[in-house]
DNA sequence: CCAACCGGTTGTAGATTGCAACCGGAATTG
DNA sequence: CAATTCCGGTTGCAATCTACAACCGGTTGG
């Protein structure tokens, strides 16, 4: 039996993913390209919180949407990797971001890569998922010209012109 | 400044739904053409609780994704609709509701919405956001042949099947 | 040997959630 | 007219979850 309150497809996802900080962490090793622990909780924007992401991060294994993996450069570094479910929430992280720019008094650095993939449509969408499943799925290096690589390019760009403003 | 802790559109948006709660009401009021408290209390298949339901509806309202509206029939009666941001969520509901078919264990009456929705694709869901703009926008009564009565038809033949099995 | 780094844990205080009982005013019923 | 039901909530309380800071034992590189 299933562990929800209804059986319905949105109110297994809000039970799922419906808190603070799931779909952030999801965002960062998605998009952000930060698989280790450390990494995670130094990297983040939103400072969360050491324990905090402990918990997400096993809630978010034992949910089937990341998998552990032994770093072989460290024998304390545990390599989190989108597992295939978590792959298939790109299409609804770039409609969540697509509204999220309309709608929501985000800063233009922070909701570029958002804008960017919203308006890459579908296509684009695929091909990043055929870039994630090549690194998290089969262990494949980052790829220098991905979709990553461009979202990650013009967020800098963004980033080094509103440092250095007019 | 925004009461953020970063601009970015992911993260504003699971601050604002982030949640176990508030993509339920939202959906209800969408999918279920529930608009009164008592509708939204009692008709709730998860069982929200009235403290609850109450706060998720003046958060929703205070953010911008319900109005409020006097019901000419009675006196107290509050008739929640769905603004124009809210009505934009519909690309979001619909990959949101697809993912989670596909990979929670959800139950078949439960899900047929979600998955018609999402076969559906941008023409349906563009199709539902202007019945959608005619009824919470315009004012106008519910059409007995859009997308709506079409996704609640085959809701409903569902559960019909599901009670009477083989 | 030592400092820095690894993925976390512990303790604690405050906020949020879940549950049940209850509220005053408005409409319906007899 | 009186009693009942319906209306959108509120209140009190216990349990859970979140946030913050301090800390841990083992590993690695210099």
């Amino acid at each position: 039996m299933p562990e929800g309150k209804s059986g319905c497809p949105i109110n297994l996802t809000a039970e799922l993913l419906g808190d603070r900080w799931s779909l952030v962490v999801l965002r960062d090793v998605m998009f952000g390209g930060h698989r280790h622990f450390r990494e995670l909780l130094t990297h983040s924007v939103e400072g969360i919180a050491s324990n905090i992401l402990a918990s997400r991060l096993s809630k978010l294994v034992e949910a089937g949407l990341l998998s552990r993996h032994d770093d072989p450069s460290h024998r304390q570094k545990i390599d989190y990797r989108l597992t295939e479910a978590a792959i298939e929430l790109v299409p609804v992280m770039a409609q969540l971001g697509a509204w999220g720019s309309r709608w929501l008094p985000t800063t233009p650095e922070l909701s570029i890569r958002a804008e960017l993939l919203a308006a890459g449509g579908p296509k684009m969408w695929q091909r990043f998922m055929d870039e994630l499943r090549a690194v998290h799925l089969k262990g494949r290096p980052q790829p220098a010209d991905g979709v990553l690589a461009e979202l990650t390019l013009a967020y800098e760009r963004a980033a080094a012109a509103a440092d250095r403003p007019r």
